[in-house]
DNA sequence: CGAGGATAGTACGCATACAAAATATTTATT
DNA sequence: AATAAATATTTTGTATGCGTACTATCCTCG
């Protein structure tokens, strides 16, 4: 009996957690769909939306260092690199040796990177009101507070 | 007073949706923290995070053809070729162009690609109740619902 | 002050991702 | 049947994303 009813729960282990209904591929699917969406809207500025990410914190603070943005966005330095490259190549960004430490690379807004905050976060926020239409106040809250505790559990 | 506010909420428009508190941003993340953690436990076998989603499809039926996994799993046909590559010569799955259509490439899998299936899903079942210890089945109900919502919504 | 360790950033290789173009094959149309 | 339209996959180019190795610089301790 316990023998037949491990065999049979072998043969079906985890059906709920495999493609396409598992939550996982289902918060990587969504977190795609929102890179795809995103990317269309960014593209006319030849933004991307990692860019976003990074305008973000120099509006935030301008002139901060390479680290200090990979630490906010729990992004891998290597990654930035490129990032950096292709927004300075644009002038969206600036680098510049810090004097005291030149190990250290601070990244400042040029003039066209300050433009964007009058334009993307309008831009922002209708892509999330598309996103979430349809989803109560309180449903939001609920979904974030879970969003939050699994991005604990995994950090 | 009505352009004293209008001013003040522009140069703070939309903050709550500015990395990295948004929950986009946060979707990512996890998104990203769920990849890291996969792709260190599969990496003893050879695997990646797209190869379990793969197999996840085969296992449920074999022989499929490629734009079938495609629609499954929501991926663009380019991205699959490079991913079956990888997974045909690591000797996974093998390809056969199907005799009626000969445009059709099905994927069938090996026995190493069926030997995975007793392995594997114990793994994905640990890293879940890692992810999700601390939420109520009520709140992974609730959050599962929304995350179908914003899906639907962005389809 | 000089060797060793720590830190910031970059370089490289591999694996997604996606859009657009190219190729091969089948189906529809005339 | 010849041509055009549609379909399945691959190819190409650009952009993440990650781990490891490497370089330059700073710090520490003897």
């Amino acid at each position: 009996m316990k023998s037949t009813s491990v065999q049979a729960a072998s043969s079906t282990l985890g059906q709920e957690f495999r493609a396409p209904h598992s939550t996982g591929y289902r918060i990587k699917l969504l977190s795609q769909l929102l890179y795809r969406k995103f990317s269309d809207r960014l593209d006319p500025f030849g933004l991307t939306p990692f860019h976003w990410l990074v305008l973000c914190c120099l509006w935030q603070e301008d002139g901060i260092p390479t680290s200090y943005i990979g630490e906010k966005l729990q992004q891998v330095g290597g990654t930035l690199t490129g990032v950096l490259d292709r927004m300075e190549e644009r002038g969206f960004v600036r680098r510049e040796r810090d004097r005291q430490d030149r190990r250290i690379c601070r990244i400042w807004l040029t003039d066209a990177g300050k433009e964007f905050e009058h334009v993307l976060p309008q831009l922002v926020a209708d892509l999330h009101e598309e996103t979430w239409q349809g989803v109560s106040p309180q449903e939001r809250e609920q979904f974030s507070h879970v969003l939050n505790q699994a991005i604990a559990n995994l950090s």
